[in-house]
DNA sequence: AGCTCCACCTATTAGC
DNA sequence: TGCTAATA
DNA sequence: GTGGAGC
């Protein structure tokens, strides 16, 4: 699943690789990725073929490239997204749902998406850092500068849902997926049904701090691939999933005291943790200190 | 308004 | 083998 | 993973 580590690696391939280069075609096979893109398929055609990609940017989990049209390409991964730079002559992909051809007639953009909830569509800029009207609602990840630290404590405190909710909840911080989620908790030992308003200052501060390390991590380390799904733009998987300590863990030992992880239902997903060090009491800070 | 839960898809894997 | 259920 | 429906 790709959250900010995983997006960020799709982002910079794709601006090495598309960056400066005109749009010559543009070929929509599966409307449904366009779906957002509110204007049609015609439309969006239109608007790209001939524009010029003058740069890319991401906040949290979406991507976009800014166009000499004054517009932008929102591109978001959803589950199963891929952004491959392919040759003309390639093999033909199951799962190919927009393609991009160039002015260099060799490289081409094939956004390729096994389960569709992903997509791609175009956007006005809604300020001089070009963020896209429709992602004004996603508040900055922890990644970036303009991340601020005491009034993400402060929303996240205002909220009565589990912490691991509120740590999902991508208009209160970005980027952050189920994976990250659980190893974010796991390194806070933080347990992810505790109510974040019942979670102290210092320790939401904590597991704001883990999330950025633990994605500073994954991405120097290429991102989380458990399978072919999520891979970057020359079709190469990342190399963290073997470093994560809670997510898939289940039964394994806790890196830290050895009890076997469990794995429990969060909406319709999996959470895993440490039942010795992730308890719901405060008492479970004191220990491992 | 805040919060929970489900639909949206395709494919693979586990179990009977 | 072939179906359903669970999971990503 | 996200947006929207419904309580
Ligand atoms: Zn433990």
């Amino acid at each position: 699943m790709p959250e900010l580590p995983e997006v960020e690696i799709v982002r910079r391939g794709a601006h090495h690789w598309f960056a400066g280069r005109r749009i010559r075609s543009v070929a929509v096979s599966n409307p449904r990725a366009i779906r957002r893109h509110e204007q049609g398929e015609a439309d969006f055609i239109g608007q790209l073929v001939g524009a010029t990609i003058t740069g890319t940017q991401r906040r949290g989990k979406y991507f976009w490239f800014t166009l000499d049209s004054g517009d932008v390409l929102v591109v978001h991964l959803g589950m199963s997204g891929q952004v491959l730079v392919q040759q003309a002559a390639d093999e033909p992909n199951k799962h190919l749902r927009v393609r991009l051809t160039f002015d260099n007639d060799v490289d081409e953009l094939w956004f390729v998406d096994q389960r569709t909830f992903g997509g791609m569509f175009i956007d006005e800029a809604a300020d001089e850092n070009s963020l896209p009207v429709s992602l004004t609602h996603i508040a900055p990840d922890p990644l970036s500068a303009e991340f601020d630290l005491r009034n993400t404590v402060r929303r996240m405190r205002a909220k009565q849902s589990p912490v691991k909710a509120v740590l999902l909840d991508q208009s209160v911080v970005s980027g952050i997926g189920n994976i990250y989620a659980d190893e974010s908790l796991w390194r806070a030992r933080l347990h992810w049904q505790r109510p974040a308003s019942s979670v102290t200052p210092a320790r939401l501060r904590e597991v704001l701090d883990h999330s950025r390390e633990v994605m500073t991590d994954a991405l120097a380390a290429g991102g989380t691939s458990f399978d072919s799904l999520y891979v970057n733009v020359n079709g190469s998987s990342g190399y963290f999933s073997r470093r994560l300590a809670a997510y898939g863990r289940e039964g394994e030992p806790c890196l830290r005291c050895g009890s076997p992880l469990v794995r429990e239902q969060f909406a319709n997903r999996s959470s895993f943790r440490c039942p010795r060090c992730q308890r719901r009491g405060k008492w479970s800070r004191a220990e491992n200190g």
